[in-house]
DNA sequence: TTAAAAATGAAAATGATATTCAGAAAGTAA
DNA sequence: TTACTTTCTGAATATCATTTTCATTTTTAA
């Protein structure tokens, strides 16, 4: 959290941007969040407490977050960019349950491994990637079975 | 391709369509194809033969494609949904290039197997899954060198 | 202070996708 | 064939997330 704030401090410098109570406010509430917000998501939560802050600010700030690398764009096919703060290196990929929306996240060196001997075998350099399973979720199979 | 457009009568019997020379022409072109195919694009390519053709028939017969499992959608995550012929049962993820937008196809199974491992773990229910990676293409690297 | 530059927020624009609707075409049963 | 019903087509319009515009406010450096 202080090393994200550190970080878009530094970016933003470099950008010539200046600092405002909006963006601290936004970062500060999205770097204390665990979920995968969409613009409209995050802009309803902080409008609860703050009612003056407007939509185009939150889209905005994420946006810049996510140049300034301290966030990353996610798209689970449901009409909505999402974001999630992009805490030190440490990638991890996703599991979304259709059934209920929750999101898993799941680490497999293995795979990483063999999708950049795939990309070797063909002269491809990757810069990111993206992996989704996407199905339902050991609670609601559990529902379902009752 | 023959097994296709069989599948597909089946399929538009089933939910009581009628068989028109518009729908069989896009059919015809989209199975054609290697290409992955934007709504726009396709609709471009058979304008060019079919100057009467419209935007919506191309875009509601590509979505009935899908239902009916014989395309399945793509997001690359440039804006536009893509659609590819499934054939067979034959299932590949995606390298994308980011440079010159060339798509190169890929399968392997080992990645295949370490995802149902890491669904397993959570007793998650894979239905479907995505995994694209995204970078620069040999070519491309090849002419970016010179 | 003052001036220049950037930020804000409401409103409007954009652009891909989806829907509406009136007329055309296809299927069905004499 | 004809009459009738249902689906299809294509142009236009609607929808909806995202992006931009612009008048005003705020920040920052001089
Ligand atoms: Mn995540
Ligand atoms: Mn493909
Ligand atoms: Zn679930
Ligand atoms: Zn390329």
């Amino acid at each position: 959290m202080r090393e994200e704030i550190a970080i878009f401090n530094e970016c933003a410098k470099r950008k010539g941007l200046k600092s405002t109570s909006q963006r601290a406010l936004i970062l500060k509430t999205f770097l204390g969040s665990t979920s995968h917000y969409s613009t409209e998501e995050l802009y309803l939560k902080i409008r609860k407490n703050n009612p003056k802050i407007g939509y185009a600010t939150v889209h905005r700030a994420l946006k810049l977050f996510a140049e300034c690398g301290i966030a990353t764009e996610l798209d689970f096919g449901d009409g909505q960019t999402r974001f999630e703060p992009l805490r030190g290196d440490q990638h991890h990929d996703h599991l979304v349950c259709t059934s209920c929306g929750s999101i898993i996240e799941f680490t497999e060196p293995k795979i990483e491994e063999l999708q950049e001997l795939v990309a070797a075998k063909y002269g491809f350099k990757i810069n990111r990637h993206r992996h989704e399973l996407y199905g339902i979720c050991a609670n609601c199979t559990a529902i379902a079975s009752n």
